[in-house]
DNA sequence: ATTAAATTAGTAACAATTATTATTATTGAG
DNA sequence: CTCAATAATAATAATTGTTACTAATTTAAT
């Protein structure tokens, strides 16, 4: 899929990589263009697509607005607030058991599971006592 | 939210609540035309968005395009096929301990959580073997 | 029945994403 | 090293999924 390789994508992959928010492609572009200060909203939605299929970044979906990428690639949880709506890592392990166990009950192949939580984070709990 | 009833978002529940498959407003849309030809788009977006948010329905978000819908209430998890992308209920047991465990780790407030497998089913694993 | 408010159909607007196209950059063969 | 082949790019147009708007209709409480 990848062929040849180039500058932005580079920049890309390390981003996405030295990020631990979860960022949008619209937040990577705008980080982006502070360094190339020309490259396209559509070079960053392509290679974003691009890597998460080759496996380098995880694509995360979420209810509201657009998707969201990780550049830590390690099967883990995700939490996402639902007033601030940022994700963040849990520090939890995966139950890698579930995988077999819904293979038996499905008679299907299962390469991998993902769970996000839903609640208030610390912060906008704080928040909300004010 | 919800104040007044109407002939369309009563079929919207039934519809939703009758199928098994998670639909997408566009699938809803579609198969309530049947009965009501000139529903509206609108109509079935803004209803299944009152809906969820009221709590009589789930809205589930998929990685590739439209969000989709699920009559089933009850916390329970999903399975997607990667190869056509069809959703299904997986019969197990959901870990509600987990929500608690997140809790204590990231001193947040935890309503819920939810979890999607990924592979391939029975269906398209038994095209893939001719 | 009257009336006020909620809901609708239809349409326009919008945001996120993908496709197109002409140009530039990378790479591998000679 | 040069240069053609082709992958990747920037810029922009098009598409998709969704929401917002408005005038007309429907609902429910007098």
């Amino acid at each position: 899929m990848i062929k040849k390789s180039s500058k932005q994508r580079d920049a890309i992959i390390q981003s996405v990589k030295n990020r631990r928010d979860h960022p949008t492609a619209d937040e990577i572009y705008a980080q982006l263009r502070e360094s190339y200060p020309n490259i396209s909203l559509g070079t960053v939605y392509r290679n974003l697509a691009k890597l998460s299929e080759a496996g380098f970044i995880t694509r995360i979906s979420c209810i509201e607005g657009a998707d969201r990428f990780d550049g830590d690639t390690s099967s883990h949880y995700h939490f996402q607030c639902i007033t601030c709506r940022k994700i963040c890592d849990i520090d939890m392990d995966v139950d890698t058991n579930l995988n077999a166990k819904v293979e038996k009950l499905l008679d299907a192949h299962v390469d991998d599971h993902m769970a996000m939580f839903f609640g208030t984070c610390c912060k906008c709990k704080g928040l909300a006592k004010i």
